[in-house]
DNA sequence: AATCCGGGGAC
DNA sequence: GTCCCAGGATT
């Protein structure tokens, strides 16, 4: 029989990684400081800093006697300096009141600052061989795409049943070096083979019965963090049309389509088309809204109302960084998406034909 | 449930 | 630039 332990045990064993500093070691405590460093930071990171560190403060007591500036001097590039500190008053804390030994098991162990149950369970599977769940980015990872599970991790849905999950697949053999090395083997395949790009489903000896793979959608899995939902923005655009010509302005070399030909814009917040027709010393009369176009940016929406104005007197205007042109003169400078979808329908639209064809008089 | 912590690596 | 990483604590 073939179970998924079992056959993460063997292919641990054959295939993955037996030479970290922090491996080849049943001493809890540099498991502790291994296990605290690897948090949110990744293996090839931690590699010297946990070797300086352990050379430094070789046990607990001595980490305990140190300062927390000494300690936290260590810890200098490593980022999380709350982990630094959690990590001395552990040690204080184990050697004021477990008479500098370390817990014995997961539970005890959860319950030292800066140790939650994944953490807990990692460095009691590795120094004591308890039979306990770990559930980290990598094995996150590897269930989901297992099962199939389409729900984002950081979600508390999702996360309980993944816990459920990764406790239902604990090997059934309850000994030290089962458990350690099936708890090596979900972190190795994580890392090597389960990556989060192109992962090597290849040579994964889960695929058989990976569901992300059936269904190849591994890429798709883990699902990604929900993105907040982006501010919105207002803006007016008026597109003032003077016989055949319409108005555009060149924008400035930085921000939102820096350098490129946009309509004249205005900020929502401001009343009337006409009193703002002073700024271009342009008399114009208002004729139509066209349809409101909705814009996604990476960092927010912009909603463009577009207000359609017949000009009457532009005599005042100057063109400084405007161009009167055409519409079909417009669609081949560089204007942003929004400004071509409007000119475009403008463009095909009888109202437009009509009116430019015969411009209005009697103003 | 959301947010914060933080530097670095992959892309 | 974005997204994520051997997460946990706090609100």
């Amino acid at each position: 029989m073939s179970t998924f332990a079992n056959t993460l045990i063997h292919w641990q064993r054959r295939h993955g990684r037996h030479d970290l500093p922090w491996q080849n070691t049943r001493d809890p405590y540099a498991i502790w400081i291994a296990e605290i460093m690897l948090q949110q930071t990744q293996v090839a990171t931690v590699i010297p800093y946990y070797q300086r560190f352990i050379g430094i403060f070789p046990d607990i007591e001595t980490l305990a006697r140190a300062s927390l500036d000494a300690v936290l001097a260590l810890w200098s590039g490593l980022g999380y300096y709350t982990r630094g500190r959690n990590i001395h008053k552990a040690a204080c804390l184990m050697v004021a009141h477990y008479q500098g030994r370390f817990p014995s098991n997961a539970a005890a162990i959860e319950q030292l600052p800066g140790i939650g149950r994944s953490t807990a369970a990692a460095i009691a599977a590795f120094a004591y061989g308890e039979r306990c769940a770990i559930l980290d980015g990598n094995v996150k990872r590897v269930l989901t795409r297992y099962f199939g599970i389409n729900g984002y991790p950081g979600e508390k849905k999702t996360e309980i049943l993944l816990w459920e999950k990764a406790e239902s697949l604990l090997p059934q053999e309850n000994t030290h070096d089962c458990m350690a090395t099936y708890t090596q083997a979900l972190m190795d395949l994580g890392a090597l083979v389960c990556t989060r790009h192109q992962p090597q489903c290849r040579v994964c000896p889960l695929r058989s019965d990976c569901v992300a793979f059936r269904e190849n959608r591994t890429a798709k899995l883990p699902a990604p963090k929900p993105r907040k939902p982006l501010p919105n923005r207002e803006a007016t655009f008026l597109l003032m049309i003077d016989q055949n010509s319409i108005l555009l302005e060149k924008r400035p070399d930085t921000g939102i389509w820096g350098g490129l030909w946009c309509l004249p814009q205005l900020p929502a917040s401001i009343d009337l088309q006409l009193c703002c027709i002073q700024y271009w010393g342009i008399n114009a009369a208002f004729i139509a809204d066209l349809p409101v176009i909705d814009h996604v940016f990476t960092h927010f929406k912009l909603r463009i109302s577009t207000c359609l104005l017949q000009v009457i007197d532009r005599s005042n205007n100057t063109l400084e960084e405007q161009a009167w042109v055409t519409i079909d003169e417009a669609l081949n400078l560089a204007i942003p998406a929004p400004v071509r979808k409007i000119l475009m329908e403008v463009s095909s639209s009888a109202k437009f034909f009509e009116m430019s064809c015969q411009p209005l008089s009697g103003y």
